[in-house]
DNA sequence: GTATTTCTGTACCGTATCGCATAAAACAGG
DNA sequence: CCTGTTTTATGCGATACGGTACAGAAATAC
């Protein structure tokens, strides 16, 4: 796949109209809203800026182009996630943050999406295996990130961090599940915090 | 709603040839494999062994019969759930008995399922308001089970009976999320039974 | 300048979808 | 038996869907 981000030479034909990334994160609000099998590619196009064509040789079929979109939301998530758990405070305050930055894009308006690969990816998985292929190493990356929070911080060994993260990620996705079906982001974050003290016990 | 459990006396017209409550059995494991969207009404129908203008006639369109499903569906969970919660044992006993038999239903082959609730009515929250609404019910209902299980048990008032309804219930979410992108039965078990007594303590 | 490669945009195809119209079938009451 | 009423069954229709063919446009290589 080609980037732009990447200094690539000018190959030899008419260049892309658009930025892969760019794309992905126009698409990705679609599929957000509406789902794998509810978002059309017309509404997909029409998002990106983009005519169905184009969508087409670019990422292959709307399968592709959902787990390319999948991919890039886990590769932001977990970024943001290792930012915060790298930051400053103690493993209590950043836990308790991550789940604050969550719960906001979680109930973010107008549409609450929760998470994508709990609020959408899950539902495809018996249909579309490579999709919930791929919503399961995303969240096993997201698993191992607050697995390495918890294993550089001060708490005891036991439990251990994996067993820690495995209880945190629960959390989380019960958040993006909530959040989804329309509970208030004061009664997540309520409920987040009442978590931390108990995760990090 | 008619139902044929309740004794009602012969209506004047041609008999129902089918009963609402297996028509809604049936058709609760088309939506659960394939959620809301990706259901067709052809493969509801021939599932439910009866045509499409029938199904039409007896629950209205496609919302209505998937919303009655989700209720029936939903109503047998809390009923198994309030079973299990008034059996014998200790609270932690009962609870992870909870846990064992939700793991063996949402990990059932073929298609490890998951919950429907979870797995099927979120993602289409977005687009169908009252889809979200009769899942956040349903979940607000499992969640009361769960704290009247609490209450009656001789756990320590602190935390409140609520509180730790709140967070088995995330629990339980988690797993259901877990289960339908593939994790096994053996690790879910694991899981649930290192949360028991978190949740008890 | 010309040829070549690549991308864009319009238009299209076959299929599957939801929902319904219409007529036959099964039963109660008179 | 005949009439009225409700449910089944066949089939239709309009729309939307995913996916693609094809011609024109835009850039580079020579």
């Amino acid at each position: 796949m080609r980037t732009s981000t990447e200094i690539t030479k000018r190959s030899r034909g008419r260049p892309r109209g658009f930025i892969t990334e760019e794309v992905l994160e126009k698409v990705r609000g679609v599929f957000l809203a509406k789902g794998f099998t509810g978002a059309s590619l017309d509404e997909l196009a029409a998002a990106a800026g983009l005519n169905r064509p184009s969508l087409y040789a670019a990422f292959g079929d709307k399968e592709q182009l959902y787990i390319a979109t999948l991919r890039f939301y886990g590769a932001k998530s977990i970024e943001g996630l290792d930012a915060i758990l790298a930051g400053p405070g103690t493993i209590q305050q950043r836990l308790a943050k991550v789940y604050s930055a969550a719960i906001d894009l979680y109930t973010a308006p107008p549409h609450r999406p929760g998470c994508m690969i709990v609020g959408t990816a899950a539902v495809e998985s018996p249909t579309y295996p490579r999709i919930g292929e791929a919503a399961a190493e995303l969240l096993a990356a997201i698993e191992k990130s607050l697995e390495r929070g918890f294993a550089a911080s001060d708490l005891p060994k036991t439990p251990a961090p994996a067993e820690r993260a495995r209880m945190a990620s629960a959390i989380m996705y019960a958040i993006a599940i909530r959040a989804r079906l329309g509970t208030k982001a004061s009664d997540l974050k309520a409920f987040a915090n009442s978590m931390v003290p108990t995760i990090c016990g």
